[in-house]
RNA sequence: GCGCCUCUAGCUCAACUGGCAGAGCAACGGACUCUUAAUCCGCAGGUUGGGGGUUCAAGUCCCCCGAGGCGCACCA
């Protein structure tokens, strides 16, 4: 086999694996079609059989086999000789064996780069879940199902633009360094800037910068980008993750409510063919229209009890007691009352329901309910157990958000880590006018999760978080990386 | 962060109550005129995640460390 310097820069590919399929559905065993194609891929089987060479061949679309036949192809003994997972170009006449296979007769091919280690068990694949997720590419070949999964996703998020361009909607991209960090109820990741000297913080959301792009006149503007957040990894976690945020100016939580079930309809739509999920062995319908209910409806139904944030504190927390609920001493009302929803009942609302009006204790950024002085309007979709999406009518008074902000600092001081920074640049931001304006937040790896009935993040996610790897044991490693050969030093050294 | 479980050849997995570390596939060498996880012959492959301890003897029992999975906690 020739060296890794001889290996081409390019190869001109004229056709697919699922092009020659689409093209030639029914050819009978034998029959030939005249028609010359170049394909390229990846080895996946190799059957070299005296003068014959029968090598299954993958792309991206598809697969189909190289027939290699003595005195037609070229070297059939080294094309026969070739690795699993080594890369080809070949070239050839559409046939079909005398099997009936679908094959490329191979006229000429070459050698477009090694696969020195190889793709794991040609039947059993790999399923070692660190190795799948520490060395995601291997996965991909051998696993169809993780290539299906990361293929829905990048379709949903690519349906996601499209369907919010058509509703009048920008993209843009906000900052993801921020001074402080705000629009969340999080621990940030914290950085630092040796030209500016300061510290700088991961943003756990892009909400406050996109309120004030609605302040300067994106009446409809949305973002899809990376946020991170500084807590515990678990399937349902990972420590970065993605997440669409849009605002619309004049609009309500009522509209975002219809906004929510239609796009998620949708997308379940195009993806799977039905309105009809079914995620870990259940089924679960996305069709609008999604049940609207109040939090404090939903904990009656779910936990026997009635709550509501007026009432005495000592009165709440005994409510909490008697659910098992453990709430801490420095909690208000509105954090009870949260607590003993998220507790008894967020996990038993299995079908898409829109949990309205939270306690404004805990919801800093959102405005004060039309009907109810301590409620907002704000809501949840939980679908199968778990939140999907938060939005809320935005807070727009700028005295009132100072306060918020104030009673966050309040218990920042008393030790809460995920309570809010005062933004001085968004309380300006707010005092130049933000008119009335609704905001909706969807985490997309969980949304894709739903989509492609996965029970864990890392499913969705191409390269999940996973602790750092110091020791010396290593994976799939036979020793090339570490000890290459003479023959490819020069080329390493280039 | 805490608890439980897992880690054996490149991959997938065996190895009873502690008793000589094995197989299939891959890789490597060879045979084979239509294969389909081709088949056949041959060859090689390991500090059993790392370190320490108990024992005549440790993959197996004990301790420490590492990584992963699940659960709890936190959140989306």
């Amino acid at each position: 086999m020739s060296g890794i310097a001889d290996l081409p820069y390019r190869f001109e590919v004229t056709a697919t694996t699922a092009e020659i399929r689409e093209r030639f559905p029914a050819l009978g065993p034998g029959e030939e079609t005249g028609v010359m194609v170049s394909v390229a891929g990846r080895i996946m089987l190799s059957r070299p059989q005296g003068r014959f060479a029968f090598i299954e061949l993958r792309d991206s679309s598809g697969t189909i086999q190289l027939f290699g036949v003595e005195g037609v192809a070229r070297d059939l003994k080294q094309l026969g000789r070739l690795s699993l997972g080594d890369w080809i170009g070949a070239s050839g006449e559409v046939v079909c064996t005398k099997r009936g296979e679908l094959s490329v007769k191979v006229l000429d091919w070459v050698l477009l780069a090694e696969s020195r280690r190889g793709l794991g068990d040609k039947w059993k694949g790999i399923s070692d879940v660190e190795l799948r997720y520490r060395h995601r590419e291997l996965d991909l070949w051998v696993n169809e199902a993780s290539r299906r999964k990361l293929r829905a996703r990048s379709k949903m998020v690519s349906l996601l633009r499209t369907w919010l361009d058509k509703r009048g909607f920008i993209e843009v991209e906000t900052p993801i360094l921020h001074p402080v960090a705000g629009g969340a109820l999080a621990r940030p990741f914290v950085t630092y800037h040796n030209a500016l000297g300061a510290e700088l913080y991961l943003r756990v959301a892009p909400e406050l910068y996109l309120k004030r792009l609605v302040v300067g006149g994106f009446e409809r503007v949305f973002e899809i980008g990376r946020v991170f957040r500084n807590e515990g990894i678990s399937p349902r976690h990972n420590p970065e993750f993605t997440m669409l945020e849009l605002y619309q100016a004049y609009a309500d939580y009522r509209d975002l409510m219809a906004l929510t079930e239609e796009l998620v309809a949708y997308l379940a739509q195009e993806i799977t063919g039905s309105t009809r999920l079914i995620y870990a062995d259940r089924i679960v319908e996305v069709g609008p229209p999604w049940r609207r209910a109040t939090l404090y409806e939903l904990v009656a139904e779910n936990a026997g009890v009635d709550v509501s944030v007026k009432m005495p504190i000592e009165r709440l927390r005994r409510i909490a007691d008697d659910l098992g609920v453990p709430v801490e001493p420095s909690w208000g009302p509105g954090k009870v009352v949260l607590e003993i929803y998220e507790k008894t009942t967020e996990a038993n609302l299995w079908d898409p329901v829109f949990v309205c009006d939270y306690p404004k204790e805990v919801s800093p950024l959102a405005r004060q309910h039309r009907d109810d002085p301590v409620l907002v309007e704000r809501f949840e979709a939980i679908l199968v157990g778990r939140e999907l999406a938060n939005a809320f009518s935005e807070l727009t008074d700028p005295d009132d958000q100072r306060t918020r902000f104030e009673a966050q600092m309040a218990l920042r001081a008393a030790g809460d880590e995920e309570a809010m920074v005062l933004d001085e640049d968004y309380l300006r931001a707010l005092e130049e006018g933000l008119p009335p304006t609704a905001g909706l937040g969807i985490g997309l790896d969980r949304l894709a999760m739903l989509l492609v009935d996965a029970q864990s993040i890392r499913e969705v996610i191409p390269f999940p978080t996973l602790r750092p790897f110091h020791s010396s044991r290593s994976y799939g490693t036979g020793g090339a990386l570490e000890d290459p050969s003479d023959r490819d030093r020069d080329v390493f050294e280039k």
